[in-house]
DNA sequence: ACAAGACTGTTGATGTGTCAACAGTTGATG
DNA sequence: CATCAACTGTTGACACATCAACAGTCTTGT
């Protein structure tokens, strides 16, 4: 086993925790749309442009969400069959759509959201304030090593290439 | 906006930021498995196995591993095609498979381990070792919280269903 | 011993995600 | 202005995830 210390092994299950609380966390955020017959990923995608009402480019959409521009399309597309989305053409640019709510889209959310928020907020009962700041800046940070350890990973990989063949 | 308060607020941000590093640090294990040609699905399945050598029902596998059964069987069935992991009929119950590393599963989770674990450990640099702690119990309490959150959500549809028609 | 129920793995339908390749449009550079 | 590069949305191939339904195979209760 390549975890000496305590520290380690501790270090190793926090990461398993955190994709365990994760996954839990989503999961039941899939309870809480069931009843709109939302998905997770449909919600983001209705919540992104709640708000921004005059709507987005599906680039836009999936830029922030950061989620591939092909998966936009049919995300919108199942949207848009339930009269939930609108796209509308742009009058100065022929390439793109803008994408917003229609009124019924923007009904359900307001039916969601405050509940979303009261689930967010309910989710840390029993955790301090100053432990949810904590929390806060060291899951940034895990972010920054997360996306510090995938670009060597893809740069070793990259220069053993150029060696290999 | 339900989230009157600054606390109230920052545990809607925390859920979030939650989401977000989960996220990214599961995009991160792909860069890692991608010279193994793994998925992080494909690596979960055969870590599990590496610490069952004698082996586990497709089943096992599922329950373990949090995953539908019907999940379970095409993971398999890639990986068997690759000569990583092999199914063998179980002498006493004629239902079940017993899946198990082959000798060359084995050796690339050899070679991967070390490194999964250092990844882990890196992490977390820059977090001391009591923000570890407090955050392992933090995260287990979100986990309960979930299940709790979710557990009311579908009993009450239930019986809005019940009630319904 | 036998019917009823529980369990195992597979299949097909559907949603979500990736990537590569494409066609069309716009913008920038010569 | 003509070309080249960059950008937008779509498509098709694939992996991964769910669920419902199914065929076999135990297991249990009477």
């Amino acid at each position: 086993m390549s975890l000496n210390s305590r520290s380690q092994q501790q270090r190793y299950e926090a990461m398993l925790q955190l994709l365990r609380s994760s996954d839990t966390l989503w999961n039941a955020s899939h309870a809480l749309f069931e009843r709109w017959d939302l998905s997770p990923s449909q919600f983001n995608v209705m919540n992104l442009l709640h708000n921004n009402s005059e709507g987005l480019s599906q680039s836009d959409l999936s830029r922030q969400l950061v989620v591939h521009r092909s998966n936009i399309t049919g995300l919108v597309d199942r949207l848009e069959k339930r009269n939930l989305v609108k796209r509308t053409a742009v009058p100065g640019d022929r390439r793109l759509y803008n994408v917003a709510l229609t009124p019924q889209g923007s009904t359900i959310m307001e039916e969601i959201l405050p509940l979303y928020h009261e689930s967010a907020v309910r989710l840390w009962e029993g955790v301090t304030d100053d432990r949810i700041q904590a929390l806060l800046s060291d899951l940034e940070s895990v972010i920054q090593q997360s996306q510090t350890i995938a670009r060597e990973l893809s740069e070793s990989s990259a220069t053993a290439q150029r060696k290999g063949k």
